[in-house]
DNA sequence: CATGAATGAGCATTCATTCAT
DNA sequence: AATGAATGAATGCTCATTCAT
């Protein structure tokens, strides 16, 4: 994956320093999406990154923590944006509209960037493990189900939706596309298109008035 | 977790043998559950089931696969057992009914064995870890969502649901359950009854006709 | 050194686990004294005791600070295994004797033990340093001085000493033939017996009454 | 510490090198009595002395060895010139008077430079690690023991004090301030004056005539 | 049926130092 | 006079597994 320098140069990093750095999240990103979270090490990532030794990444990075923290970070930003990019067409005002824009972008998400997406999964499922990152399994699950259960409670209270139960949906929803991830990781010949269509359809029917 | 030994037995093993294999397969849910999959190791293992060594556990599984293997094996047949027996009393034709009671006794069920389910969904997670074990995350998970499937299948031939896709609507309604399972396990506290109704009103509105 | 295996047979351990376990606290002592405490590293002990890889070290102790603790155990008994055989011959009644005797054994021990007073200074010296074992500088001190800081608290009270301050003077026997020890570890030409002397007689003039 | 500009200046050197080299001794000293010796690290005298990288440590010092010798130079100034002021009111004949002097003083010390000490007593006991600097622990301590000798070697002949080794003498005195230091940095609560007075009165007791 | 002893491969991390500006 | 970037070697430790009884 193609990690965005200006984001670690923003850190007042210098450009050389912020290369390198990209190129190891990048590295990491791959080597998580390929072996899973368990098998990326250091010596792993070294290779993949074509680095001379592992010492290169503990220069960079104070610790493993720290830098599954940046790889977390370039993820869920990655993903937020394009998120962004493909609502700007959609009617705020338009609940239903929206819902389904947010199903079927997530949906397309994974065909455009599944290591993104495996990344966001296998760090979810092992955020409690011995690395010991800042961050809880809850915490980036409340990184993805947050803005979109504020969005159904509002849509909620203008009377868009019918007698949901906000938390419930968002989960549900969020639940939902890790499992169409998983599926997809599984076999990628899986019609991605028609999944994404057919679970704004199912919750297009669950939150109706 | 008590772990039949009767299941054991049924292998062909002495009475002595099943016994211990029972209480390391219990020691190990145990491990499991407290302190997750990656932090299962033999040493932790033996320590709960208060082995000498853990030469013990070797000695009775060919691997660290096949413990897992046998766990899984305890793990699911107590759920579908669990399931079974809660659905006994619904009428088999309600379609409709049979889903409700399907998904409120799903989540009934991680109310009375938390364990289990947090076993179940850390499996799934750390299924394609190193530890290389004969079943993948979506065998684990088909081993969920297939009699699920079978359920909606036939309901949407009868007319009983709407135009529906079994397989997005098992998938889904899996998936959500257990997001419900990684919320309670964070957060104890949560009201699972809740949850449950709310989930099964949830996928009610989804499928009906 | 030799290190007693029944020493190591007492805390209820095989009789081949006690043999390693004693051929590894002996290459570790004899590394010790040889390189230093802070150049003794697994890898080196490994070499000294020959074996196949460091890995039998962690085998046999949980820690580095578990196999140094068992190191300071061997080594301060042999000490004072050392010092009551060669007190027994003094009357226990005679206070300035048995000081004299206390001096000129402990001297008398760095003559015979060599390893083992450079073991235990570098273990004093080290003893906060990073690797965290149970014992603080102080109390390895305390090991050293304790029983002669009683001892002199007893004849004072008898009248046998001057008025002197037992823990002052305890200290500063103990640091004297800490003193000689170095002095010795750094030119073995010394002559230990006239060191000897003259410290008991140092001590005898400045604890007379 | 406030390390002395002029004294690095002596060395030809200018003044803002030598403002930066006083700046990562000071740092330097300030990590030893803090941390230890074995703690002392390039990475946490730059945090100590607020440098931007460890790499203006290797600029200004050849080595970690150089480093430590300057810091054992300023230490030791420090301490000759503590000395020295204080035992200028004492008439030069009087031997067992200054005897009482230079120890009393040397207690203070502890007092009034206690970092001072404490680097002293670390790098004696880590002079032969593997920074492997110039000075041996025995050098250390013939720095400490040397003038100290000659001035018991001269009374001693003049009649001013008993039939004494001044070698053992003034090993054992050395030794023992050492000790009441460590005791000191162990334990802060102890009475410095009264372990100096008592130090003075057991070695006046045992150089009498 | 069980055990004690041993093992090799792998892990992240820390260290002082050097290259090239 | 100073700095950014990089480096190689070593450290203690954990892991599941196997040999030989």
């Amino acid at each position: 994956m193609q990690v965005n320098i200006d984001t670690q140069a923003e850190l007042g990093l210098s450009v050389t320093e912020a290369t390198t750095r990209a190129q190891i999240i990048g590295a990491t990103i791959a080597t998580i999406a390929d072996h899973g979270y368990a098998r990326t090490t250091f010596a792993r990532i070294k290779e993949r990154a074509g680095l001379s030794s592992t010492r290169l990444i503990s220069y960079h990075f104070t610790n493993k923590a720290g830098l599954m923290q940046a790889v977390l970070s370039t993820v869920s930003e990655t993903k937020s944006e394009y998120l962004r990019e493909r609502s700007e067409g959609v009617d705020p005002a338009d609940r239903p509209g929206n819902l389904r824009a947010y199903i079927e972008t997530s949906v397309a998400f994974l065909r455009d960037y599944p290591q993104c997406e495996r990344v966001l999964v296998e760090m979810a499922a092992h955020a409690d493990d011995r690395d010991g990152w800042a961050m809880t399994g809850v915490m980036v699950g409340q990184l993805r189900t947050g803005a979109l259960q504020r969005q159904l409670e509002q849509g909620r209270k203008e009377g868009a939706f019918g007698d949901i139960s906000p938390e419930i949906v968002a989960l549900s929803i969020a639940q939902a596309v890790d499992g169409v991830a998983a599926a997809y990781a599984a076999d990628p010949s899986v019609d991605l298109d028609r999944y994404g269509r057919e679970l704004a359809d199912l919750f297009a029917r669950a939150t109706a008035r």
